[in-house]
DNA sequence: AAACAAACCTGTGCGC
DNA sequence: TGCGCACAGGTTTGTT
């Protein structure tokens, strides 16, 4: 989404600003939107963990969430606005920004950067951003130990990690061969190599690829385009299905922290399985999928 | 402090 | 065909 901010909004200059629904602008008001919105040139796009912000000429910035289900699109103005869409900003260029919404759980806000900590808290408080931010094993260090919770719901708290959701919590633990309810402070330095290194890996290939475009297409580009990442998930949405990393395990979905949750029951155990003669599972190259390519494995 | 539930909304897909 | 229910990418708030 930064990515094509970048192209599409990066720039221009806003002509006129229209709101539908007053809730995307709840934490100010439509008016205040309209009025430092209005005029305003779009200077960059940058984001932290799922906040979108584009600094604007006046030194104030933009700050989108898309929480569930929001989108933002670009498009021809006078072209027909897509449903629930709750905010159009015309462009100097003839094309229009929309803040679409079903569940309006999303919102948009212009605040002043000097005022983050009280305006929008939630953004002043977020933790690292492994795409953004220096990241490698010993931040995560840091970053983890200083709970002892389980590893899904570390992954998803923003305030230690940001970026971070369901689909890829879910995919970096099956990369990194761990258990969504291991605790963090059980992991050896190898583990937590290896968990750094699936969390780059797995939001860097998922950035190139798009992004996750799920069967009812919430999330798409600013061009209205889904990404691709979704025919690479390795268990997220494949309960039942047998793990296309050590063909081996069944995909199992268990709830932690009120979250669906995927995982192999084979390459990602609670305690290692020793002895007995079982080897347990030793590969650690995630690239290697035996038999199977891209989709679902029959 | 941390774990959990509920709340915020709308749409979709399923079983009956 | 219609109805009720479960469920969905996220985050905050309130309760144990």
């Amino acid at each position: 989404m930064r990515r094509g901010l970048a192209t599409a909004f990066v720039g221009r200059r806003v002509v006129e600003v229209h709101v539908g629904r007053e809730r995307v602008v709840r934490r100010t008001s439509a008016d205040a939107l309209r009025q430092d919105l209005t005029g305003r040139r779009i200077v960059s796009a940058d984001r932290r963990g799922k906040y979108l912000l584009c600094p604007l000429d006046s030194g104030r910035v933009l700050m989108v969430h898309l929480r569930m289900s929001g989108q933002v699109r670009f498009a021809p103005h006078g072209s027909p606005r897509p449903a629930h869409t709750h905010v159009a900003a015309v462009l100097d260029d003839g094309t229009e920004f929309r803040f679409v919404d079903p569940r309006t759980f999303g919102e948009v806000v212009v605040f002043d950067p000097a005022r983050v900590a009280s305006d929008v808290p939630e953004l002043a408080r977020l933790g690292v951003d492994p795409i953004a931010d220096p990241f490698d094993v010993d931040v995560l260090r840091r970053v983890v130990r200083r709970g002892r919770g389980g590893l899904k719901a570390t992954l998803l708290d923003q305030h230690r990690i940001a970026g971070i959701g369901n689909i890829y919590g879910d995919e970096i633990l099956h990369r990194a061969g761990l258990h969504p309810l291991r605790r963090t402070d059980t992991l050896s330095f190898t583990h937590e190599r290896r968990l750094a290194d699936s969390i780059v890996g797995v939001l860097a290939e998922a950035i190139e690829a798009g992004g996750s475009t799920l069967g009812d297409a919430q999330y798409v580009d600013v061009a209205g385009r889904a990404g691709t990442y979704q025919h690479r998930h390795r268990v997220y949405g494949r309960a039942g299905e047998r793990c296309p990393t050590c063909g081996r395990g069944r995909i199992r979905r268990i709830v932690v922290a009120q979250r669906s949750t995927h995982y192999c029951a084979w390459c990602q155990q609670l305690r290692s399985p020793r002895s007995a003669g079982s080897t347990g599972p030793t590969s650690r190259t995630p690239s290697v999928s035996i038999g199977v390519t891209d989709g679902r494995a029959h």
